[in-house]
This record gives structure tokens, sequence and C-alpha cells, in this order.
DNA sequence: TATTGTTATACTCTATAACTATA
DNA sequence: TATAGTTATAGAGTATAACAATA
């Protein structure tokens, strides 16, 4: 089973002690476990985080809620212009610092999240991912203090 | 601290709970060091895994490879273009199926894979990802069965 | 007819730099 | 001068479909 012009098996070694190959491989499992649980919703996994947290932060500087979820300030752009253009998100310049853009959701938006929060979050998802509950937190734990997301919060 | 009208802290909620965000923060972070890491060799992580799995199954047909490392066809096609002329790998049409092709490590090609090993495959990296040795292991326990990888190993 | 791989197109996410308007 | 956000452009990865050659 170690190769040579055979068909059969590919063999993967030390691949699978890979961080940054399981990593992939991970995401691309919950990516279609992601679409394949709502299909419809019409909110792609990006934009649901960052409506989520403009509704937990109202008020709160564009480019703030950008750098805590990682996304490039153009990415952001672009991304809450679909966002505002769904009636999702309102944009307002405060007068304090008329370069900045805070954010709010619209009603519809807060009623959107209300809708889709546990499904959107995957919250209920991780016993579908083939993981035991207890294993499933452990990963969660172990993803977080990967990302240094324990520092912060 | 629940937002409204601060700049200070981005609060999460229950993302820091959805195993699709975390995946997505653990991935950059793993990224940022895999670059930081070896910024000069010259390949990117997919064209080494695939490198790497060649070396491990010499003469495995490039289909298989790519439905193993889920590679889309079109993809894999591109990223092999480009590993054949760095010089690593060789492409040849076996007689039994002339629409196949299978694949080879030059020379080149497998010197390269022993000398950037086991940088390559991070596996030395977990150390340094903030993460304790037992606590590496259980991640990646965790992921491959996330991923799927225990029932093909 | 089905399969292997290629080409072509497009879309998302990301990266970068140049730009504006404000500070 | 520095900062907040925008625009424009390009690259990587992915998705899809149409295609050629072979089975």
């Amino acid at each position: 089973m170690t190769g040579s012009e055979t068909d059969h098996r590919v063999e993967l070694g030390d691949l699978t002690r890979s961080l940054g190959f399981l990593l992939r491989l991970a995401q691309l499992q919950a990516f279609e476990t992601f679409y394949a649980r709502m299909p419809t919703h019409g909110l792609k996994p990006g934009e649901f985080t960052v409506l989520w947290v403009v509704g937990l932060n109202p008020g709160q500087r564009q480019g703030n809620i950008a750098d805590r979820l990682r996304i490039k300030p153009a990415h952001m752009t672009k991304l809450l212009q679909r966002l505002v253009a769904a009636g999702l998100v309102t944009r307002s310049v405060p007068k304090t610092d008329r370069r900045s853009m805070r954010l709010y959701l619209t009603a519809e938006g807060r009623d959107f999240v209300d809708r889709h929060r546990s499904s959107l979050l995957d919250l209920h998802a991780p016993e579908r991912y083939a993981l035991g509950e207890e294993e499933a937190a452990e990963l969660l734990r172990l993803l977080g203090k990967l990302a240094g997301l324990e520092g912060q919060e």
C-alpha cells in the first residue's frame, strides 16, 4: 500500500499530522455543511457574521468590526455595500469624526438575525459534524486558543 | 460593554462558539505562521501538499490524488502545470489507459521534498501555535475526525 | 455512453496601492 | 502627517460547463 503504480489507495503519510492541511479539510467540510443546511437565506457566511456583530455592537465603527473579524478594509466596504443594499444595515457619519462610519441594523436586519441566529451561527451543527458533544466543545476551545481569541475575550 | 456608541470593545457573543468562524480564524493564523516561517522556498501550501503526496504515491493517477486532497480537476491541472514547469514533477500516459496521467517526482522534486519535509508539513509548528503538545495532538485528532479522515485511514 | 483531463469563464476572498476627506 | 474609508486592480482558490481524447 505504499503507492507505486497502483490506482488504489492514496497515502497521505504525515500530512494527516499537518495542522494547515487538516484545517483546510475541516473548513471545506464545515462550509459544505453550512451551505447544505440553509441554502435559501441569501447571505454568505461572512455577511451574516458581520450582520451578527453589528447587532451586538450597534454604532460601532466599521473599521473596528473589520479588524476584529480580520476582514480587510477593502473587502469590508464591498461586503457592507451588499448588506446596505439588502436593507439589513444602515451607516451613519458621527459629527465627532466625520471620516468614520458607524453601523446599525435596520429593523429588517434585526428581524433577519433573530430568525436565523442559531442556524447561521451553526451552534447546533457540531453534533452533525460527526463529533460528540464533548469533542465539539473541546475542538471549539482549542480553535479559539489557536486563533488567539482567549486573550481578547 | 454591550456596544452602543462606543469605540472600545467589539463583542462577538456566540460567534466564539461557531465552528465555521473559528475555523476561519484558525486558518488565517495558520497561514500567517506558514508563510512567516518559510518565505523563500517558492511553493504555496497546496503545491507542496501535492508534491508530498505524489512522492508517497509514485505513478498514482492525477485524478485520484486530486480527489483525495479535495482539489477540483480544473485547479489540479493548473497546479500541476506549475510543478512540472518548476521541474519537480513529471507526468506520463500509461498504455493501459491513454486518457489518464500518472504522476512522479523528478530527482529535483524528491530532493525538494526531503529538504523541506518537516517545515512545510508544519509538523513542528504546533508548539508555536500557542498550544501545548497534548493540546496540539488533540486538535489534530478532532480536526481529522471532523474532516472524515479516520474512515479513510 | 461514460470517464480523464483540459480549457475557458466567472465569482469570492484576499492583497495592494492610490485616492478622498477628514483629523 | 496620520487616519477612515473607498476605489481599482490583481492574484489565488473554487465552481461550472463545454470540450477532446479515449474507454
